[in-house]
DNA sequence: GACATTCTGGATGTCAAGGTCCATATATCC
DNA sequence: GGATATATGGACCTTGACATCCAGAATGTC
């Protein structure tokens, strides 16, 4: 349900988010994020694309958060680069259940609606400040802290 | 997080459950299924080998359900064929994070273990006999009937 | 303007999940 | 025992997600 693509862009975009509105390039959001770098440009772009973040090219460039951070979600970062497939009709194309799911599909999308709840409940700033007491642990761990300390 | 691979086991089951313990055929439940045959006989294997389902070749054999319907439940027949991945650990490799994850990664997991719970919650009995009212309609459609009556 | 930096977008490669095929083993029926 | 029905297991093929590479465009510095 999470794809790896969704899961390097959630992790770019908490990068970001820690970095304070500092433009970080490619090649400083794959290394904090270890997200092949290459890969990631691609990822970069459909965020870019969709309005999550800004781009800009040449010296001192890079990306960086369009929005606010109490107000972007999880759930937008992920359907941004591989939405979430809700089951709206019969998988077997049956046309009598095209209103009315099955037990089963209605079970499985109702596991979905779940998800996407959890997921639009949490945005990225939660993610930067869920654990007060160790923000040196929070994530990404920053490159320039040799050590992350773990909450005791 | 629901690959396809899992959607064809638990169609099966449900399809064999509806049958009332006389042994489906691959073709047949493939038919009922939709899933494609020769692929699904793998996903039956599976099952097979997993314990979910008892298998007899030979002229009247196929595939039988082994356990009872009320406590098979679709968590069951999920991770028998294609586990649900839970994050134990930091998928960074961060060793600081191998006990606390990040709040990123705890809301993920967080989220998995919710699907998980959703699905150990719901018995294949319960996808058979859930909308009471239309046993007509309940899932899959039986190749007999003709018609499957929306519930109104 | 020359040069370095950085994103962009298209072409291509890799790999695992999904899917097909078939020879073989096992079972039933006559 | 012969014919038929059916699952099994191994080899192979296909496809889409993931990933790489590179030429080109945009931007900043001097």
């Amino acid at each position: 349900m999470i794809s790896q693509t969704s899961e390097y862009a959630l992790r770019a975009i908490v990068f970001l988010g820690n970095e304070g509105g500092i433009p970080q390039t490619t090649a400083q959001i794959s290394a904090a994020t270890k997200a092949p770098s290459s890969y990631l440009s691609k990822v970069m772009q459909k965020l870019n694309q969709q309005g999550i973040v800004g781009s800009q090219r040449g010296l001192h460039g890079g990306f960086t958060i369009k929005k606010p951070l109490t107000e972007l979600t999880i759930l937008d970062v992920v359907n941004a680069v591989d939405p979430i497939q809700r089951i709206k009709e019969c998988p077997l194309g049956n046309r009598a259940h095209a209103k009315n799911l099955c037990p089963l599909h209605s079970t499985m999308d109702a596991m979905m609606a779940q998800a996407e709840e959890t997921l639009r409940n949490v945005t990225i700033d939660n993610l930067l400040e869920e654990p007060r007491r160790a923000r040196a642990c929070r994530f990404p761990c920053k490159a320039r802290s040799t050590k992350c300390a773990a909450p005791s």
